[in-house]
RNA sequence: GGGCGGUUAGCUCAGCUGGCUAGAGCGCGUCGUUGACAUCGACGAGGUCACAGGUUCGAGCCCUGUAUCGCCCA
């Protein structure tokens, strides 16, 4: 039997440099490697998130990523062929917001391309101050784009690699390589050929900073200071009656092109079917009623502008009202002249006037202009009152913000695709129900997501860094596109980018003239492409297509606030193009707070880095972190706990020390108090596989640590050292020391996934050759059968009734003022005969533990042990 | 305004389908070091389980309501 020389062993674990040696051996081991072409059944497979690269990884991705870590590890120990990919999403708005920031470029169509461009001496060379943005192209901006975001996927790769993570490298994708470009674009078509995929001319939602549409997804609404401005508005020919409506946004003025109020409110339901002028813009606009009117709102009637809000665009389309657009995709007013067609007037030259003043400016200054128009009398209709007939009267209000946007959300109507998903909401809805949430009730966001759903998905995004969308549109003999015969690329050609390939039947000659084509301009919404994460990995549509092999997927790990985006998006998908479910299951993580229990972001200053933490404490100690939270729980970025961890590495390590420098002879365990611990052990594990078997590991832990720390270190190493060591009588001493490895084999393996170093490095002192195998992330999870053989159910009670006599026994000396090693004359135990029975059984070894030199018993009637100390 | 989750020892958290005389770790107090471990061990003190009702032989757990913190959505 082999066993380790103790003086051979370092004093202390050298937690940084065992980390580096084991990373490298499990890269040769190739331990984390999947085998291609398993049978479905026989995988696990994990639809891990791709991070996104924009900056730096915090705290809170360690936190869920070690989750699924966890989860990865237990399974591959199960038998599974675990397939446990890693993407980077690089393409998008964090993406192009952090290269121009970091360059100081914006890209614009139409600019020419300039190789290996050098961005400062470009600036210099045009007079542009350093910190002013040179203008550049899409490809140039694109190429920034790759570049900085390889930097980051770098930065990324070596921080999972120090937490440990058993990804698989051989299945890493990016969200803008080509199989994602080409997977995004064949989803495309194949959502056309389905016709879940349209095309339209609508309000949208827009921000003016980003210049692009977003979807209801990206939308939030954000807490704001505001103010009700009265204008007064004057009915139609009707003797001058007036009315006044409440208004947070008199920049619409011009835009507004109908007035309602709620069908029951008789203040004024008279007007009903008539017209109102309004002031300063003098434009006829009519009067209707609606039931989305709050009357206790404001003074109950208001005014209707393209566009306000979402209300405002069902009304512009269920009352065919006109449509003024008076703000651009910049945000700016744009210039337009009333008294023209659409633009009618009551009086076009005064209106005019007014509307010079606002074009070209931004909604802030647009309503302070405003003000000074409508405290003119001449601006009133009648022209004799001001039309505003109050100072602002300020309120905060909710307003809609894109997530990432700094300036509120415009409707503006452009041209956009969008994915048909309201039609869907019902099988939506049961898809999601037919996956299992864990937590279960995590499953109520994406419910209620699905439920409040208002529009259809748009896709289409006025950016450049992202995937494009695969479409040219003819051009007729006035150069004018017809948007309504979209030209489709044949899917062999995937991925294209219609700006640089060219239609079948067209030659590139053709592009932009009239009787061309033209290319498409907008990229996919990140999501679009992100939501495609199963089929990226199975391949859907390939050659090498996996989807037998690997779909539905396993698990899908995420966090909480992406569930109506990423989770719904690919549920989306996976009903849209595999009439199935993506996976079985989605497991949520919370979220990391910092101590004052606010959510770590950016803004705020309080993120950590995961880096100094492992640093500081090893990642087996931050994974031990992570770990002992249970899925959906937010978690505090806590040092005492990664303190905790490394203590128990720490233990770990001694303990293992000591159990491994033991030897015997013998091959049975026969002793009774053996067997009694050993049914302990096989407690745990039944209770640890059954927790891991639900995705609760913070169960297993928990159950696995009380184990070896209460049962095994404090109490049974103390019962049986010094038989462990006595050979006078060899079997007695091979039972304790067999027991001793057997055990110390198996929760090894159960700590495993927790802490990949330090257990592999003690599996490596003995148990690798013992057992043919070099790592114990490659053995497998201990089953209740491996232990059950050396269990007697006769036994089942002797180590409680030991722990609990030993328990006694300090607690005596304890009290008495005695050291614990302190030698006994005697101890009295009472008890009944039942028990007395039992502890004869063992009394050799509690007279061990205890320095005790005899033990004698007096009886007792009942169930409970007492004992006294001479 | 609608939905969801939390509120348990000074702190961070466990407590499954109701049986608890409510647990762990950290912290605190007292004591203890010649062989696995002071990054340790032993013992101990800490709680009317947010609050108010109700169901039950029995409630931290179930029901109703309130407060409070947080999240998601309007």
């Amino acid at each position: 039997m082999k066993s380790i020389d103790l003086s051979k062993i370092s004093k202390f674990f050298d937690v940084n440099d065992r980390e580096k040696y084991w990373r490298e051996q499990w890269k040769n081991l190739k331990v984390h490697s999947r085998i291609k072409n398993s049978k479905r059944k026989e995988n696990f497979v994990i639809d891990s998130p791709p991070p996104t690269v924009s900056g730096s990884l915090h705290i809170g991705h360690i936190f869920s990523y070690t989750h699924q870590d966890l989860i990865a590890r237990y399974k591959r120990m199960r038998g599974y062929n675990v397939v446990y990919p890693m993407g980077w999403d690089d393409n998008g708005l964090p993406t192009e917001r952090r290269v121009q920031n970091y360059f100081g470029v914006r890209a614009e169509p139409n600019v020419p391309y300039i190789e290996n461009i050098d961005v400062e001496k470009e600036k210099e060379k045009l007079g542009i101050k350093k910190q002013h943005q040179l203008i550049i192209s899409r490809q140039n901006f694109i190429e920034m784009c790759s570049l900085v975001t390889h930097e980051d996927e770098k930065a990324f790769k070596e921080v999972f690699e120090r937490m440990g993570y058993s990804i698989d490298w051989g299945d890493l994708y990016t969200t803008i390589d080509k199989k994602s470009r080409r997977i995004a674009q064949r989803s495309f078509l194949d959502l056309f050929r389905k016709k879940h995929i349209y095309q339209l001319e609508s309000p949208t939602m827009w921000d003016v900073d980003y210049q692009t549409a977003v979807a209801q997804a990206e939308v939030e609404d954000r807490e704001k200071s505001g103010a009700y401005h009265d204008i007064e508005f004057v009915v139609d020919q009707e003797n001058n009656e007036r009315f006044i409506i409440s208004t947070t946004r008199p920049e619409l003025l011009a835009a507004c092109v109908g007035v309602t109020a709620h069908p029951d409110d008789e203040r004024y339901k008279h007007l009903f079917g008539k017209s109102a002028i309004t002031p300063a813009f003098f434009s006829k606009v009519p009067i209707f009623s609606s039931t989305e009117v709050d009357p206790e709102k404001g003074t109950g009637i208001l005014m209707v502008c393209t566009f306000g809000d979402q209300t405002d665009v069902q009304w512009w389309k269920d009352h065919s009202l006109k449509l003024r657009q008076i703000i651009g995709k910049n945000g700016r007013i744009i210039d337009k002249e009333f008294g023209t067609d659409g633009w009618e007037s009551e009086n076009p030259s005064l209106a005019n006037k007014n509307y010079k003043l606002i074009i070209g400016k931004r909604t802030p200054s647009v309503k302070k202009i405003m003000v000074e128009i409508l405290l003119d009398k001449q601006n009133s209709v009648t022209g004799d009152k001001k039309p505003l007939i109050d100072l602002p009267r300020q309120i905060n209000h909710q307003v809609r913000y894109y997530e990432k946007g700094d300036n509120p959300l415009e409707y503006l109507t452009t041209r956009q695709w969008f994915v048909r998903l309201l039609d869907k909401k019902n099988e939506l809805i049961n898809s999601g129900k037919s996956i299992s949430w864990h937590p279960s009730f995590m499953y109520k966001r994406f419910e209620n997501w699905t439920e409040n759903l208002n529009s259809d998905w748009c896709i289409s995004r006025q950016r450049y860094f992202g995937v494009p969308i695969p479409v040219w549109y003819p051009l007729d003999e006035k150069n004018i596109p017809d948007y309504d015969r979209p030209i489709l690329p044949n899917e062999d050609e995937l991925p294209i980018d219609p700006q640089i390939s060219v239609p079948y039947g067209y030659t590139e000659s053709q592009r932009n003239i009239p009787g061309g084509f033209i290319a498409e301009e907008d990229v996919f919404d990140t999501w679009f492409t992100s939501s495609l994460s199963p089929q990226i990995v199975t391949k859907w549509g390939d050659d090498d297509d996996e989807t037998k092999e690997l779909f539905p997927m396993d698990i899908r790990p995420q966090s909480h606030e992406i569930i109506r985006t990423w989770a719904f998006y690919t549920i989306a998908k996976a009903l849209l193009h595999n009439s199935n479910i993506p996976w079985k299951n989605i497991i949520i993580s919370g979220w990391v707070l910092d101590p004052d229990r606010k959510k770590m972001s950016k803004s705020k200053g309080n993120v950590v880095t995961p880096i100094e933490s492992i640093d500081k404490f090893g990642s087996d100690s931050v994974r031990y972190w992570a770990a002992s939270f249970r899925l959906g729980a937010d978690a505090t970025n806590d040092e005492s706990i990664f303190k905790v961890g490394s203590k128990l590495v720490n233990k770990i390590f001694n303990a293992s020390k000591f159990v491994l420098s033991h030897s015997a002879e013998g091959q049975k365990i026969t002793n009774d108090l053996d067997k009694s611990f050993l049914f302990e052990l096989k407690k745990t594990c039944d209770i640890s596989t059954k927790a891991y078997e639900d995705f609760e590991f913070s169960i297993a832990l928990q159950e696995i640590e009380k184990f070896f720390w209460n049962s095994f270190t404090d109490n049974y190493i103390e019962i049986v050292k010094l038989r462990a060591r006595n050979s006078d009588n060899k079997s007695e001493q091979s039972s304790a020391v067999l027991t001793l490895r057997k055990t110390l084999n198996i929760v090894l393996r159960m700590f495993s996934p927790f802490l990949p170093t330090i257990t592999d490095e003690v599996w490596s002192w003995v148990f690798a050759e013992e057992t043919g195998v070099k790592s114990v992330h490659l053995y497998e999870w201990p089953k209740s059968e491996e232990i059950e053989k050396y269990t007697d159910s006769l036994t089942y009670d002797f180590f409680p009734i030991a722990c609990n006599i030993i328990g006694l026994v300090r607690k005596a000396k304890s009290e008495n003022g005695l050291s614990l090693n302190s030698p006994l004359e005697k101890i009295i135990i009472f008890a009944n005969s039942s028990n007395q029975k039992k502890i004869s059984i063992f009394v050799d070894d509690l007279k061990n533990c205890s320095g005790a030199k005899s033990i004698s018993f007096q009886n007792v009637d009942n169930e409970d042990i007492k004992i006294k100390i001479i």
